[in-house]
DNA sequence: ATTTGTGTGCAATTTTATTGCACTCTTTGT
DNA sequence: ACAAAGAGTGCAATAAAATTGCACACAAAT
């Protein structure tokens, strides 16, 4: 991990579309190096996966919200299978265990206030094992950022 | 945005570092129509970029952190003042504006408490305008998507 | 000094991306 | 109903990029 390593890091995390042969004149390499540079860095898993990203509202998920959940239990089994539960949610794009005053946390990527009805409906009434969950409804967003600073 | 559109979508927001020729095939389009429609895709907007993400672990980032925010102030030259000093920290990932108990909420990847402390000096301490934090610290990461299902 | 391992550039080859073209199908206007 | 226009497709030729073998350079270890 090197100064070129970071920099093709850099760049891919801004735009993993260029070709080659553009990043390898970028860096100072030849195509052919840089390409083994880029290999490495992904076998070695420094570099997880290339993906699109979409605009959420052209994608038709307008809505987003974060929820805070206290659990009634909190033994390691009713952790998981919460948590399993959020998980198995087209909804929910990200959900986390967390210290502090609640047990989990989960950002929602919504279409609408039906499905958000129709999710609380299955993660928190019934018998979830929900104590509390309080909704912050994502009004704007100021950063979103997939890159890591190196 | 047909079947095939979606279709395509979905491969790419897993993994975008196929060849065209190869997602081509998967969709049953010859390449040169497939192409066309990913170019489209892009130029009408939906997909925003193409980027790499990274395992954080292995780009020095191990700890993340959620905090809430209460501000003293809630006019919207004041939200957006304390949204820009968030934004430009390199370990403020997202960061957002919400309804309900606080105002805003942020997501913090960190390389050590180290970095935190220091990030708290300067966002939350002396004259920022805040009269409350709370900072939920990730125990476990269930679920971190940046795909959108269709 | 020799060996070993890692990284590099060059050049040849393979694979992909890109483009022009003709064709099909659907929609729109007359 | 019929012609025109628009959108999307496959094919084939061309341009560009990725991939690989090879020889060389450099550093650390023996």
């Amino acid at each position: 991990m090197d100064r070129i390593d970071k920099k093709l890091l850099n760049l891919l995390q801004r735009d993993a579309s260029r070709t080659n042969v553009d990043m390898a004149e970028e860096v100072g390499l030849s195509p052919s190096s840089c390409l083994r540079r880029l290999r490495r860095l992904r076998k070695t898993g420094v570099i997880d996966r290339i993906v699109a990203i979409l605009n959420p509202a052209r994608a038709g998920r307008v809505l987003k919200a974060l929820v805070t959940v206290e659990l009634k239990l909190h033994g390691e089994q009713h952790m998981r299978r919460f948590l399993d539960l959020a998980t198995a949610e087209e909804a929910v794009s990200q959900a986390y265990a967390v210290t502090g005053e609640t047990d989990v946390v989960l950002m929602l990527r919504l279409r609408d206030m039906d499905e958000y009805d129709a999710l609380c409906d299955r993660l928190f009434r019934d018998r979830t094992n929900v104590a509390r969950f309080f909704t912050m409804v994502v009004i704007r967003t100021a950063k979103d950022e997939t890159a890591i600073q190196l």
